[in-house]
DNA sequence: ATTCTCACA
DNA sequence: TGTGAGTA
């Protein structure tokens, strides 16, 4: 499937697409990116041009932030992610990375609850 | 019209 | 983060 990543991975919308496709606004796009989460492209003009892959992160991002973590937390997310990526690059492993992954990111979340952690009279 | 950088409330 | 200024 390295046609199909190939073209997830094409730089070609401008910021204002992110926008609408990610409900965020500019300001937040462009300081995700200062934070090193997305990397898009430069093409014309010194404009960013964005994939279909920063959309995903943009997205995923923005459900972080929503579950209450914050930018250092989901850094430290992505920066997991993408050295467990390297480890096997040998076969396609799908399942058991997306287990690992998703229980990896559940237990950051969960590392966050501090406050309810205290009143846990249940 | 759209996006970019920078800086300040 | 929002927003306005001055550009490209």
């Amino acid at each position: 499937m390295k046609e199909k990543d190939l073209r997830r991975s094409l730089s070609v919308l401008p910021i204002g697409t992110v926008m609408k496709l990610t409900s965020l606004t500019a300001r937040q796009i462009r300081y995700y990116e200062e934070q090193g989460l997305v990397s898009p492209e430069r093409n014309d003009g010194n404009r960013r041009m964005y994939s279909l892959n920063d959309i995903d992160v943009i997205l995923e991002i923005k459900d972080y932030l929503d579950e209450g973590l914050n930018i250092a937390k989901i850094q430290e997310i992505y920066k997991k992610r993408k050295e467990d990526n390297k480890s096997n690059d040998t076969k396609e492993l799908t399942d058991q990375e997306a287990r690992k992954i998703l229980s990896d990111e559940l237990l950051n979340i969960g590392g966050l609850n501090s406050h309810d952690a205290a009143n846990n009279s249940f």
